[in-house]
DNA sequence: CGTGATCTTGAAAATCGTCAACGCCGGTGG
DNA sequence: CCACCGGCGTTGACGATTTTCAAGATCACG
């Protein structure tokens, strides 16, 4: 009756947590003057060769520095922006992580994506010149906001620039295609080993552990976003504790055995 | 036990069939010195209000058209490309339509999109610079192809172009996360109807009847996209006829109720 | 230390998938 | 022209993964 696991495919895409070392710097605004929130500059950011100033010359990071602006930190819950306010700019993430919430007509929010740092916000925005959803924010988390016009207008004369802006938007579109996949062909197992596949996978790439990470959204955010109950979460994450891929304890999550991780993942090791 | 309708929620993006009157025009490829398969310029395009060069001037449109190259029109099954494949043009539909299918790892493959005429094909390419599915004919289909090195040089000198681009892409992203919710938190019920109601807004923007269409993928290829069994989409698809919602016999669709099937899509009637 | 939010676990109900058989339509070939 | 064949679509019965309902347990924050 049990399966142990179950299988057929693989992938997701997904986001989590990070408390980046950024979040100190900016942390208190000062009253009067602002104690140059600005210094925190793209050259001297941690992110910047994940981020959309990845390929540019140095004095073209400085023009691109120039039109961003740095906000103060969001605390847990506080709304980024909200669904269906008019598009005005798209922000980088630069600590912390961010859910997006989409809700239609009466139906309840489907949650659509998480955002980690270095990861763009608001790109779908631009064609109906409205955020198509929600942004809140998962922990304290600080992000750059960079006006849009400003950003095509510099992307005129920054070949690299455009580039990457399109590069930004052709990933999501191609991790929002194996999200389709996720929800349209794959058991409950097989999601949530993506989606702590997919997590490990992009910690590593931002230079944290790929084996040891918290999640910053509760079982009911992963439920929403993977298409399940938060009780099915629940229960499968205790049946990969038992069988020895996973230690979980609340949020913290050790992935012990990555490689059947992946395989449950992908579908594979049974039906 | 059976319920009327089922519901909760909404939308969906698919696409489908119109055999576009252009086919005619490039449909025989004669032998030595190609029969100005060209003449089929932009500036001629019925569907020009609907494609990239929308907002372009008209010298602007010569200057875009030049980079186009026309294909000779594929045949039912008849693949533009392969999964993986290296990246190189976008696509513009002109008639017919097209499915994207993606495959990972072993699994069988995932129906992530349909695409009908004016719109485009391969964004999702940019970034890793390889197609990440396959893209498969459903009927005659003719399409354009775009060079994208070139079209990129292109869009720096034309602000408008770009912008046309940079909301494809973003239109494209705003689908799926529609999509997403669907899949994610919807009956079947309410995945057919929202199904049904997308292809009819879709044919209405492009001139068509919203009400009387002919559905030019199967089956199978519906529930392969919308994430249900082929004999689910059968069985609903004769529910909704019961219900007096659409008349359908084989690939020809007649909405009789679009109002209530809306409702349905939306998830609004019981629960 | 208490209170509410979050998480876990159990049992029952239900939607949907799978298996299977049959019918329809179009095409091909005799 | 008719018959056979294969692809495609329809319908039924059964089974099962997952949801729902419910009750506790645990955690986090004040």
């Amino acid at each position: 009756m049990e399966r142990v696991f179950i299988d057929r495919d693989r992938v997701c895409h997904n986001k989590v947590i990070a408390d980046g070392e950024e979040t100190r710097m900016a942390s208190q605004v000062l009253p009067t003057h602002r104690p140059r929130l600005q210094e925190a500059r793209c050259q001297t950011c941690s992110l910047s060769s994940l981020c959309l100033p990845l390929a540019l010359e140095l004095d073209d990071i400085d023009s691109f520095d120039a039109i961003i602006h740095r906000r103060p930190p969001l605390k847990k819950g506080e709304h980024l922006l909200r669904q269906d306010d008019p598009f005005t700019s798209v922000f980088a993430v630069r600590s912390g992580s961010l859910k997006q919430l989409t809700s239609e007509g009466d139906g309840e929010e489907q949650l659509t994506n998480f955002y980690l740092p270095s990861e763009l916000v608001g790109l779908d925005g631009i064609d109906e010149q409205t955020y198509p959803g929600s942004i809140v924010a998962l922990e304290t988390t600080t992000v750059c906001e960079i006006p849009f016009d400003r950003l095509d207008k510099l992307s005129e004369s920054l070949p690299e620039l455009r580039n990457q802006l399109y590069r930004s938007m052709s990933k999501e579109l191609r991790d929002d295609r194996r999200m389709l996949r996720l929800l349209s062909r794959k058991t409950a197992d097989e999601r949530l080993a993506s989606f702590l596949v997919n997590l490990s996978n992009r910690f590593r790439r931002r230079g944290y552990s790929p084996y040891s990470f918290r999640l910053s959204m509760a079982r009911a955010d992963i439920g929403n976003y993977l298409g399940l109950a938060l009780e099915t979460v629940s229960r499968i994450l205790s049946r990969f504790q038992q069988q020895k891929l996973v230690a979980v304890q609340g949020r913290e999550v050790h992935i012990l055995d990555l490689a059947t991780l992946e395989s449950v993942a992908e579908g594979e090791g049974c039906r």
